[in-house]
DNA sequence: CGTTATCCTACCCCTCAGGTAGGATTACCC
DNA sequence: GGGTAATCCTACCTGAGGGGTAGGATAACG
């Protein structure tokens, strides 16, 4: 696996925030970290560490004391799962060499040793970084939570009004 | 960085053989493993390992004894860079629950369970592994030297034909 | 003031990346 | 056939980091 459950665990965490988002009054109390880590079944002295991560990089906000806990920063439309698995896991990138200055340029460190070609194999690399970031930043977290939302809705509320809703394409699987 | 430099050493000792081939006459004579070290700087004996999981992968043949060595098994054009790194590294996955069952349909281990949806988060990583996949089976091996031998070649034979030879988009770096 | 939460620091175990070492085997060449 | 140059194979080592635990300090309710 290529990433670790830092991100995988940490998405799960926003994810959760988000769909409480949707769900409840949108400026309501926050959400206990214990609340997650039991609906989630992940440990919770665990998922302190990983929300540690979201907090430093202003994708979540906390309240401390009784009653406290963590609520989204932005709305989940703004947030792109970019930034979350960043924030979890580090500067994104297939290998060590390949890194992204600032505004999307990929170069290899290797460059600018005119002896030899940056490597041959930039090329590839930088091809798969661009993929992934692409595609990590594309998607934001309101993306995730929607379908299952809908679906939520549509098991709640037993179609109040069965017709109508237009079809998102975000289920569609890339095979 | 997500894939090790297993993936990254070895796809260079895959380019190496793909140079020499497209260089030299086709059938010729293997490469020692321990030109390729040296001329790349890398450890021979830690190459060894690696080399070892292509040619298991039927990726490379092998030579043994005096004069012996490398040789791709296969021409460039038809490697692609997915078999080489999924060689190297094992399976490619972006996290442990995604994996691709007989033919390319990606499942999560936690499908099937009834109770709650499969992980939302699962439209995320199907994607991001999808996205990676689709990179590496676009790109050939023949399409990461191809560029380099180009060059090499406009510098050894000084423009033995200055003008012709279609222009390939596989320099277009994705930012 | 007690309770409930976030925060912070330190530690721990285990796997695996990354590499070394040393020898067995095979094939060429003189 | 014997030296020699290569692949092959197994074992081992070391450090870093993943995946946690533990315990307490701090803050906000009531």
């Amino acid at each position: 696996m290529m990433f670790s459950t830092k991100a995988e665990y940490g998405v799960r965490v926003m994810a959760h925030l988000a769909r409480r988002e949707l769900d409840g009054a949108p400026g309501v109390s926050p959400i206990a970290l214990g609340t997650i880590a039991e609906a989630e079944g992940l440990p919770l002295a665990y998922l302190e560490h990983l929300v540690a991560r979201l907090r430093r990089a202003q994708l979540v906000e906390s309240r401390r004391g009784a009653h406290g806990g963590y609520s989204l920063a932005r709305a989940a439309e703004t947030i792109t799962m970019a930034e979350v698995v960043e924030a979890l896991e580090g500067e994104i990138a297939p290998i060590e060499c390949i890194t992204a200055n600032a505004d999307g340029a990929l170069v290899c460190v290797r460059d600018g040793q005119p002896g030899h070609d940056p490597c041959p194999t930039k090329l590839l690399w930088t091809r798969v970084q661009g993929s992934i970031v692409r595609t990590l930043t594309q998607m934001t977290l309101a993306d995730l939570v929607e379908p299952a939302a809908k679906a939520q809705r549509r098991n709640s509320a037993a179609a109040l009004r069965s017709a109508g809703t237009p079809r998102t394409n975000s289920e569609t699987a890339t095979a």
